[in-house]
RNA sequence: GGCGGGGUAGCCAAGUGGUAAGGCAGGGCUCUGCAAAAGCCCCAUCCGUCGGUUCGAUUCCGACCCUCGCCUCCA
């Protein structure tokens, strides 16, 4: 059995089979940059890591896209108001996004395309709307794309392009919410979109020439145009958060597969613009959404702050599955906090016990690990093999029944589970001086059997936030 | 109104037509000068409610209740 993955456009499990293995081209809906991102951001983004991390551990050669969104009206609004260039707002948060992935353990993508970067891509690939009669150009100067005219082309001989694939709407039936209802358009259909927005004085200087006059790109032709640019026409995984699903993602396919593709080989090569469509549910913080009204807003940094690791919060991105809406609570960071420990401890032991690497990995905890991860990324399932694996391995090293082979081929089958999972090591701080002195002379009175004064200091070096804990080899201190 | 998720122990969360993984928290014990770490044991007669199918349902079907999301630029 390979792997399985949930496909939204079949609303089903089925095999993953890229186009072209071992090969495997993926593109992620990434952040628009007008703020730092939030916790909910990254359970997206820590899914795609994820993702690829475990197409990696399963043999695939992956290349990883993930779009920068540089432009947009947020971001406009905000420059607008404090003065600045928009490159230099833009660059200043997609760095802290940087950061932010690199805290959660996040490998960086391969390609990180900004939407600025790529405005000739999506001239062109609205420029074979027009020429296909499925793009206008409205009165106000913007082009819209039409859902009716898309409706009635070929995306490729005898094949008629169909809107609504992955969230199964009656497009001839909906109902149009408040605000929809209530703004002004110049557009021929209310479910028509915007593929270009006509420069307005509100844009300032954010602009570029287009056959359609100045203005800027619409957000959903910014993701076909990186996409194929980066993967080709016809690629094998398109991730993202749920909500994307419609309209974003639907209206990408629907440019991109009615402009027949960025050099048309959706058209010659009758392939669906992607395969497998992928998306991450949201996720609730203490039971509630997320809103900063109700304090419970927190952006990655915002964590930090309160003292937790980066690794902890993956961890707990990771407990849930992906498709479910998770529920994130400090009070499960701190379990995360306490079960990271826990395979610290064990994979220290182990560590300890190594003499030399191991070339054949333990076979039975990598065998169920991979067969979880394998069933549509059963996350659950895979750390109850770990938890599984840490329990017997604990127990074995109390009955002294492991030995160098043993600790060398376990370390070697945890680094690979590890490869995917990416917890990483526990760091080592440096002990400071004056930790190092207080229990040296802890050991000492302790060894002179004046058991107050030994637990005198150490009380003395928890208040200072440092553990002493007695080994048969001696103390060790750890950060508490 | 349409479409789609959910409701499993104090909390988080898997799962199966045959009687409930794992983590956190909690309780007991072992080890320890005392701790810590670790191990062992305990912790859901029951999986929203009510019906139905079945030898048997938490798992299938129906109804209902509750909850969350999407319905045109929000991960």
């Amino acid at each position: 059995m390979g792997l399985r993955l949930h496909n939204t456009l079949t609303r089903s499990v089925a095999d993953f089979i890229p186009l072209t293995p071992p090969q495997v081209s993926m593109y992620c809906c990434g952040p628009t940059v007008y703020d730092y991102g939030h916790i909910g951001n990254f359970r997206t983004f820590v899914f795609a890591d994820l993702v690829r991390r475990h197409l990696a551990f399963r043999g695939f050669q992956v290349t990883h896209v993930m779009n920068i969104t540089d432009v947009e009206d947020k971001i406009l609004r905000r420059i607008r108001e404090t003065g600045q260039e928009l490159r230099d707002f833009t660059g200043r948060y997609t760095a802290a996004f940087l950061e932010d992935l690199t805290v959660l353990h996040c490998l960086s993508p391969h390609h990180l395309p900004r939407a600025t970067d790529h405005i000739d891509g999506m001239l062109r690939l609205i420029t074979r709307l027009m020429d296909r009669g499925i793009a206008y150009r409205a009165p106000d100067g913007s082009v819209y794309f039409s859902i009716e005219r898309y409706r009635a082309t070929e995306r490729w001989p005898g094949c008629l392009c169909q809107y609504g694939q992955l969230v199964n709407l009656q497009v001839d039936d909906q109902r149009p919410t408040e605000r929809v209802a209530t703004d002004e358009y110049d557009k021929d259909n209310i479910a028509d979109f915007a593929l270009w927005k006509a420069r307005v004085p509100d844009d300032g200087e954010v602009f570029w020439e287009s056959p359609w006059g100045q203005g800027r790109p619409g957000w959903h032709i910014e993701c076909s145009a990186m996409s194929m640019a980066l993967l080709g026409d016809s690629f094998d995984l398109h991730l993202g958060g749920e909500d994307l699903a419609f309209p974003h993602h639907e209206d990408e396919i629907a440019q991109s597969e009615g402009s027949g593709g960025l050099n048309g080989g959706i058209h010659e090569g009758r392939r669906p613009f992607v395969q497998h469509w992928l998306h991450a549910a949201h996720l609730l913080v203490e039971g509630k959404k997320m809103s900063k009204s109700l304090g419970n807003f927190f952006t990655v940094r915002d964590l930090l702050g309160k003292g937790f690791a980066g690794r902890e919060i993956r961890m707990l991105l990771l407990s849930a599955h992906y498709r479910e809406t998770f529920n994130f609570t400090l009070a499960g960071l701190e379990g995360a906090r306490t079960a990271v420990a826990r395979i610290d401890e064990c994979v220290d032991k182990l560590r300890e016990k190594v003499t030399k690497a191991s070339t054949t990995p333990s076979p039975n905890v990598l065998q169920a690990f991979t067969e979880a991860l394998d069933d549509d990324l059963n996350v659950s399932r895979a750390w109850a093999v770990v938890f599984d694996w840490v329990r017997e391995t604990n127990r074995a090293l109390a009955a002294g029944e492991v030995d160098a082979r043993r600790a060398a081929n376990d370390l070697a089958a945890w680094d690979l589970i590890d490869s995917v999972f990416a917890l990483g090591a526990r760091p080592i701080g440096e002990v400071p001086a004056q930790i190092m002195a207080l229990a040296e002379a802890r050991d000492a009175a302790k060894k002179a059997r004046d058991f107050a004064q030994s637990d005198s200091l150490r009380a003395q070096i928890r208040a200072l936030g440092w553990l002493v804990e007695d080994t048969p080899k001696g103390p060790k201190l750890k950060p508490a």
